[in-house]
Order: C-alpha cells, then structure tokens, then sequence
DNA sequence: AATTTAAATGTACGGCTTTCAAGTGAGGTG
DNA sequence: CACCTCACTTGAAAGCCGTACATTTAAATT
C-alpha cells in the first residue's frame, strides 16, 4: 500500500539533476556522489534517477558538459589576430575548470560525445585554420593547448605539497627548502605558472607561426 | 580448523604486491584493481593485503611512485644547459607516463609525500634554479611542465573522438568534417602535438631567459 | 473509455573496502 | 627445552555502492 507512484508533477527533471549533481560535486568532491546521495539530495529514492539517465557515468558526463559549455567561444567569432584569441580562450578555459576543479578528472577522459566539448575543439580548430595554420598544425594547437589548461586545473601544483616545515629533509631534497610555503601561496603560484606557461606557449607558436609563413 | 596460520616464508610482500598491481593496472586498468581481485592475483586471500598496506589507496600511490622513479633525472646532474635538459626530461616524463597510462590519474593527484615524486620536483628545481633562474621562476618552470607531461599523458587528445565517419554533423560542428580520422591515427597525432608544444614552450622560456639576463 | 507510457518506489543482488577476532607458525627469551 | 610474543593469513561480517526488476499510480494518447 501508499507505494508512491507518479506524482502530478515530476520532481525530477535532467536539469535539475545535473545542476544538483554539479553542487555536489564542487562542495564535496567527486566521490561524494553516489546515486543514493544525490536521490536524497533531491528528495527523491536512489533509482529514481534511471528514469532520466541510463547510468551514474551519464550523469558525470552531463556534468562535465554543463562545465565545458561556460567556456567563452566568443573570442573566435570576429576577427581578432590568432594569438589574442588563443590567450583569452585559453584564460577563458581554465576559469571555467577552475570554477569545478572536481569534475575535472570526467573531463579530461577527452571530448568523447559531449556536445559542448565538440564545440569546444571545432571553434579552436576552425579558428587556427581561418588564420593560416596549415591543418595539422591546427589540430597540434588544439590538443597542446587542451593538454595545458587540463593539466593546470587537473592538479594544484603548489598545493600538493606539504605545509608544515621540515616536512622535506634536506638530506634527501636539497633544493626543497622552502617548499613548504608553496602550500600557503598554493593559488599565486599556480596562477603566475599558468601565465608563464602560456605566455611561453604563445611565444614560442608565434615563431612557428612566422616560418610557416616564410616557406608558404 | 585448518585456518590457514602463518607460512614459513611470508607469501606477500610490499614490492610484490606494488609490482602485481601495476601489472595489473596495466593490464586492465584502474577500475579492474579491486582489493580481491588484486589478492587473487597474489594467489591469497583480499583482507591480507591489509598486513602490508593501510589502505587501497595507498598501494595505488606506491604504484605511482614507482612509475615516477622511472622518469630519467640523469641529464640535470652534469652541466649541460638548461634547455636541453629540461627537454630531455620532459621527453623522458611524457615516455614513463605513457608506458603506464592507467596510473596517470592516481599520479596527477600531485607530489605529496611520494618520494620519487618529490626527487622529480627537486632536481628540476635545482637545475633551473642552478642554470641562473630567479627562485621564482624555477618554480613556475617546474609547475607549468608538470601542467603539460601531465595533461598530454592524462587523456589522448585525438583518442576522445569518435572513429566512425559522420560522428559529427557538419551543421553543429563545421570545422570536424574529419575528426574521425583523429581515432585512427591517436598515437601519433598526439606525438606530433607534444613535440610542437614542447617545442614551443622552451622556445617561449628561452625568449623570457634573455630578458631576465639583460636587466640583471 | 481504453490503452500506453512516464515517474517514482521497494526490494534485492552482487560487488566493493575495510574491520575484527581467531587461528597458527616463526623467532626470540628464559 | 618451554614459553611468549609477534607476524601473517584467514573467514565472517558490516556498511557502503551501482543498478535490475516488478509494481504502483498518474498522465498522455488514442
């Protein structure tokens, strides 16, 4: 008896589960969901939520779509010069990542079928080659720049160190003296390397930019 | 009765619980190491493991640190200069990472208190620093190559795509008319952009190491 | 009105990590 | 030698997990 049946209304929807399963991944953190969890988080029983998805991976997967998809492509449409667009897209990017570091790991299983992630590779790609990049240089750009952003969001850097001092024996890391500060500054430095890094990048594709020309 | 009581020599040991499970991991992947199947494969019984590890997670970390002492520090020993030897490094990185792919997450969970991890942190540091880079700079140096090795490693850029023609509608993605030759040709596609984006990136610091050498 | 479909549920299965007491041999001490 | 204390493995079990299934009822469709 009293087994709930369908209600007037659905308490479910795809949207509403995948922006609940987004808060609960970025305060708890990956491991924090589980079926049962986010059907209560929902108000809601555990296989409710095969209704609206075939697995719990699907649901991850949304996730990660609804992050890729707040990444500003808008900086590919006109005109402006490859470089700037490549920097601000890039910038664009990794704010996105850094918003929800904890789907980050989904994301990085690559593109696959989700739809904002194509859109993703298709903008830089077409970008690249509107402005002159021979095509597999196009696509060199777009996956060496993709393994750049992914990798400084996948990991802090600086926070994977150990803050409290003496935590490196000099006997064993010479150099390592002082990092435990890293722990403490851990998102200056991960930014400042973050810049460095795609300053470098831009640098360095700005000279294979110009001999591509030359020999063309 | 019978209850199996301790052998006359131990059947398990740290290192050949650690090699198994890379073997293992290797084999079939991180999702395939579960603590029975593991322990079946030791030909023992899943709670004894636990004589020998705290916890899941920590066989995991042990196999991924025995995969970072794999990476070749050699070439930061002698004086060869900085460019070089951060390219050989890197080249050495990227080649260990992909030997074993499988683990790549567990690793780019950062350093930690992994020691092969760390030695990987400190000689990069050292050297950088040694070769006349501000304290600083070697820092962001040693955390933007890691953002790199790490993100081309963690997930192929080309093998995200789909391998059958027609994946993807020209009307929604109009640049990846050709993307599902990308699945096809994933080893080297991916290659081909590490080595464009290594390139460029040491060209990048090379350009940034004059300036600091001019003003100081 | 009859039928199909949608949405939620309770139950259950098999797997997971980890804890625990219990059993037994190894190795050191008297 | 006898004795004790560990070291090592074990089976059982607790408490999670993802998900398949049949069931119930309301909405949607015919």
């Amino acid at each position: 008896m009293c087994a709930m049946a369908r209600p007037r209304k659905p308490l479910l929807s795809t949207d509403r589960i995948v922006e609940t399963a987004r808060g609960l991944v970025d305060a708890e953190g990956l491991a924090a969901v589980s079926t049962r969890r986010l059907a209560a988080e929902l108000g809601v029983s555990g296989p409710s939520l095969y209704n609206h998805f075939r697995t719990k991976d699907e649901i991850l997967e949304a996730v990660a779509d609804s992050v890729s998809s707040r990444v500003d492509l808008s900086m590919f449409e006109d005109g402006r010069d490859w470089r700037t667009a490549l920097h601000d897209w890039a910038l664009s990017y990794r704010a996105a990542l850094r918003d929800h570091p904890n789907i980050v790991p989904v994301l990085a299983r690559g593109p696959g079928r989700r739809p904002a992630g194509l859109r993703l590779a298709d903008a830089v790609y077409g970008a690249m080659v509107a402005a002159g990049w021979p095509p597999a240089q196009a696509t060199s750009i777009g996956a060496l720049m993709r393994y750049f952003v992914m990798g400084s969001a996948l990991g802090s850097f600086a926070g994977g160190f150990v803050a409290d001092a003496g935590a490196y024996d000099p006997a064993d890391y010479p150099h390592l003296g002082q990092a435990h500060l890293l722990a403490e500054r851990q998102e200056k430095i991960d930014e400042r390397a973050f810049e460095t890094g795609l300053r470098a990048l831009l640098d360095g594709l700005s000279q294979q930019y110009e001999q591509v020309g030359r020999t063309a």
